[in-house]
DNA sequence: ATGTATTGGTTCATTATTCAAACCATTGGT
DNA sequence: ACCAATGGTTTGAATAATGAACCAATACAT
């Protein structure tokens, strides 16, 4: 592992229920050489990467990495292509929709929006969304490559009773995904919801999912019709938008899925 | 120089400009070995801080930098404390009113608010502000280290006949804005247009600044004293809003500087 | 077509960094 | 006063980074 690997991976350690973290956590959490987690840090925090909170001497997210995003969304705006698509599917299905971006350590909430239409809507607190868990994962698993698999099978925790627990009920899962072109995942991160989610692409490939989270009470035989049918045109909306091309193998598996709606 | 030093070094040649740069622009730039500027981009790339365009194979901003910003910003919001002021500013001066972020590397605008009354506003475009031409520049190295003064005099191109050439200038233009609380930079980055500036804080200390860019040929006396008694509350409200505390000296010459409006 | 320059990417002795286990200074709690 | 944390520094043995040359593929001119 390259010395520049192991710094990155410090900033996989932050998260936002962990937002700051000191020197000796890091060295704990890294396992790693102290001296050597002190010098990283303060390498990254001369470039600005990190900074330390001068009153606990911690480390947090620096100012930099507001510059680089910033000049990314200009350059290759991600936020932009889900302005209409997002509202419009949370419009459409009445539930909350959310678009989440594939990085090399997994799946972050890039925007969601909530349908007006139920006060019992589905409120999304976390950014980070575990592969294994979540239709999101899934679908994003189903068009990726054998290195995000490895990625999903590493860290497999249960959060419910449903939640996929061996690799291969995550196997089964994601050849589903794969034949379908969209994951279902029923209660398997939270109690009570049922996750929609088709795979996004850009020009690099699979570059995230977009979802639809709904109430699991609420989802009729109608409602999961018009949902997948839902998602599936808001995918194919969004990835043009980021410059990507639908796998033939997908574009069939989606053709497939609105025909029962579109045939005579 | 650290290796992490020299890789993270390579993220600074990116720029609204040059959004994407190849491995032998890199290893010109940079001046360093190419197979060492291929392995410290390679490194930088799976950790995704940065991505290949696979049709150009050139390296661009990666995903996960979004991810580090997205929680930088819900951790410790800096947008957020700018959503009121800097309306206000625009509004109140009638003159476009930004601000922007200092890091490792300098300033960036990190948001704009343009003023609706005139037609013949300032649009921003560039968003990187040179430290020695801009007053937001001259406003934050008036209340920063040595070590932000040393990057200042490190580069110091002329960008119209009125920007600082020599340190001494620029030392010059320094303490007048050390004296007064505020920084007024003529034409010394775009002609036609005056600039205004105040230093922000935050818990760290100089954090960035807000400014005022007018048309100069509307910039009466009258203009000049209410775009500086607005920038100075604007200054305030942010600081606090970002958890800084303005230090004495500042606090002292902004009290003066308000002081004949609010005389009797 | 052939030579030439340029691209991204790779190999292998030499050189610099990282490792581990100490140590120091400060802080907060008992 | 003590103990257990914290952030930060120092030491020779292990490990990784480095740079010059090298390779294969593409682009461009003659």
């Amino acid at each position: 592992m390259s010395t520049i690997a192991k710094a990155m991976e410090l900033l996989d350690f932050f998260s936002l229920d962990r937002p700051e973290i000191g020197l000796s956590d890091f060295h704990r959490l890294a396992r790693r050489d102290k001296a050597t987690t002190f010098r990283h840090l303060s390498a990254l925090e001369s470039a600005g990467l990190l900074e330390q909170n001068p009153a606990t001497r911690a480390y947090r997210i620096g100012p930099a990495v507001l510059r680089l995003a910033h000049m990314r969304e200009v350059t290759l705006p991600r936020r932009a292509g889900l302005r209409v698509a997002l509202p419009r599917l949370a419009e459409a299905t009445g539930e909350t929709a959310h678009a989440s971006l594939l990085d090399a350590s997994g799946l972050t909430t890039l925007a969601h929006h909530e349908a007006p239409q139920h006060s019992a809507r589905v409120v999304l607190h976390e950014s980070r969304l575990p592969l294994h868990a979540t239709a999101s994962g899934i679908a994003a698993l189903a068009f990726g490559d054998e290195d995000l698999m490895k990625r999903a099978r590493a860290a497999m925790p249960a959060f419910t009773d449903t939640t996929a627990r061996s690799p291969e009920d995550l196997q089964a899962a994601v050849a589903r995904a794969r034949a379908s072109g969209v994951a279902i995942s029923n209660q398997t991160f939270e109690t009570g919801v049922t996750g929609f989610a088709a795979p996004l692409f850009d020009s690099t490939g699979v570059a995230g999912a977009v979802a639809v989270a709904a109430v699991s009470s609420r989802v009729t035989p109608e409602l999961q019709t018009t949902i997948l049918t839902e998602l599936i045109k808001a995918a194919r909306t969004i990835s043009a938008n980021w410059g990507g091309t639908i796998p033939p193998a997908l574009a069939a598996a989606w053709a497939d899925a609105a025909a029962p709606e579109t045939a005579p």
